[in-house]
RNA sequence: GCGCCCUUCGUCUAUCGGUUAGGACCCCAGAUUUUCAAUCUGGUAAGAGGGGUUCGACUCCCCUAGGGCGUGCCA
């Protein structure tokens, strides 16, 4: 919006495990509010975290974040690689008396913790006030920040409003562990302010550290960010989100047929809404975001909800795209295409995309177009196919094999045609002719089902029925 | 335990002191109908509880309850 003073907002996971839905709303609400005011939006992978950041982690959210269509700008930064920076600025807390020393640890740390929480307030250690000796300094110790013992620290939340925490709730956090490397605290705000971050956005469970986080700020002089803490996505009973509700990775919603712009749509609409819009462009989301119009609470997953926008979304998808997509599901199951049925697929998809919530459904919903001559009957289906039936059928062949335009539409009339010629309702002719053609699996109406399977496949499929006939 | 945050239909939400509290998902009924769907029409359903403030509270304040988060040499 402002030329003068760009928004830049970030997302910075820690690759300690997959990019959750959780974290993929958390950047796009980043990624949104960057594009609204026309700014940045950058990403930071938090590898302070040496036992546990992977090289894998970091590929599955960067693989994550593309094939949900958020880009970033620029290059990643990887924090661990800045650890100069971090240690620079601690350089600088530690000159002006504002962090100290301290040699507290194992069962000390704990009881000095207990002594805290007994006496009302967090931790300070012994060493915040003594003498610091060479003798000392060349023994292993952690870097804590001197906080301010008394007063208040409130933070303007772009959300959750006006937060106050009274310092002595906040302890001496640790900016540098024994081993030098900086912890999250102190490196989050070295980097946020050295990469320009204007508006902090993520997930409430922050909210407590702003205030430490603020304290830094001061500390060093620099300006705080905007913050913006919001709720996270909860299961569908309201308790935390786990594996147990369904998924939690992106990636996991990518193989159960969720199509990107659909959960974008959704993860925008949740703890976020514009009006009565429910369904909108990513344009119109863009154009819409903003940071005033995100709830407080938090929302709960409701997979109903996904599904619905998913099938409106894989309705709008491109025939092609949807064809290659429910293809790669078949793969994924261990189920390939051969030559005819990728032809069929690809032929039919158009007639088909209005049958499945998922990608995964309408690769069910397309299993018919893809069995192996002769068609498997059902024993239920097979029941329907009596003598006369089979004779009604036959003539039904003729007249199909006489169709020249194999249209839904065309192949509608001429069967409805057919009935009022044998004196027959169509409940006479649909049903036989499903289970020749398909066996008993799902199917769309008659006409379509024909369409979609191509005129030599239907003839086929007949006279596989037909032939032992005559 | 202590601290912080949150609370409108079952779910996602609109409402920014005065509305018959609106929309969407789910569900139910009807229409359509050659399977299963889809589609169309209609319907059920909400301000956690208790105190205040006010001519008037879902909306502002307090308390209670419930939920979440934090309280790490994790982030």
């Amino acid at each position: 919006m402002s030329s003068v003073n760009p928004v830049v907002t970030r997302f910075a996971p820690s690759p300690t495990g997959s990019l959750h839905i959780g974290g993929a709303r958390t950047a796009l609400f980043n990624y949104l509010y960057a594009k609204h005011t026309g700014g940045k939006f950058v990403l930071r992978i938090e590898d302070t975290d040496r036992e546990r950041s992977t090289e894998a982690n970091v590929q599955v959210i960067l693989d994550g974040l593309t094939w949900l269509g958020l880009t970033w700008d620029g290059e990643p930064t990887f924090q661990y690689a800045r650890g100069e920076r971090h240690r620079a600025a601690v350089d600088q807390l530690l000159a002006e008396g504002k962090a100290y020393p301290c040699w507290l640890a194992g069962d000390e740390l704990a009881a000095a913790k207990d002594a805290a929480r007994a006496a009302g307030h967090a931790l300070r250690s012994p060493w915040r006030d003594r003498e610091v000796t060479a003798e000392n300094l060349a023994r292993p110790h952690v870097i804590r920040f001197r906080g301010p013992l008394n007063g208040d620290t409130r933070i303007q939340d772009l959300v959750q409003g006006p937060v106050t925490l009274r310092n002595r709730e906040l302890d001496d956090l640790i900016l540098l562990r024994s081993d030098g490397v900086p912890t999250y605290n102190l490196a989050v705000i070295v980097d946020d302010h050295e990469m320009g971050v204007t508006h902090v956005i993520r997930g409430d469970d922050h909210l407590n550290n702003a205030a430490r986080q603020t304290l830094l700020y001061q500390a060093l002089g620099w300006p705080v960010p905007a913050f913006a803490h919001i709720s996270m996505i909860h299961g569908p009973d309201g308790g935390k989100l786990s594996k147990r509700h369904g998924a939690q990775a992106v990636g996991e919603f990518a193989d159960m047929g969720y199509l990107p712009e659909a959960l974008r749509n959704y993860l925008a609409r949740l703890g976020w809404s514009h009006g009565d819009d429910e369904l909108f462009s990513d344009q119109q989301a863009a154009d819409w975001f903003d940071i005033a119009d995100v709830n407080k609470g938090a929302a709960r997953l409701d997979w109903d909800k996904l599904n619905h926008v998913n099938a409106h979304y894989i309705r709008l998808a491109d025939d092609d795209r949807l064809a290659r997509l429910v293809t790669e599901v078949c793969l994924r199951r261990n189920e390939p295409l051969d030559e005819a049925s990728l032809q069929r697929l690809y032929g039919a998809i158009g007639l088909m995309k209005d049958r499945g919530k998922t990608l995964v459904e309408l690769a069910d919903q397309c299993a018919f177009l893809f069995l192996q001559r002769p068609v498997t009957i059902e024993e239920k289906a097979r029941s329907l196919l009596t003598a006369e039936t089979l004779e009604r059928l036959a003539r039904l062949r003729t007249a199909l094999d006489q169709e020249a335009s194999w249209s839904p539409e065309s192949l509608d009339i001429r069967l409805k045609s057919f009935a009022e010629a044998e004196a027959v309702g169509m409940g006479k002719i649909g049903p036989p002719m499903r289970a020749v053609l398909t066996g008993g699996q799902p199917s769309p109406d008659l006409g379509r089902t024909l369409a979609a399977l191509g005129r030599s496949e239907v003839l086929g499929r007949m006279d596989d029925v037909l032939s032992p006939l005559s």
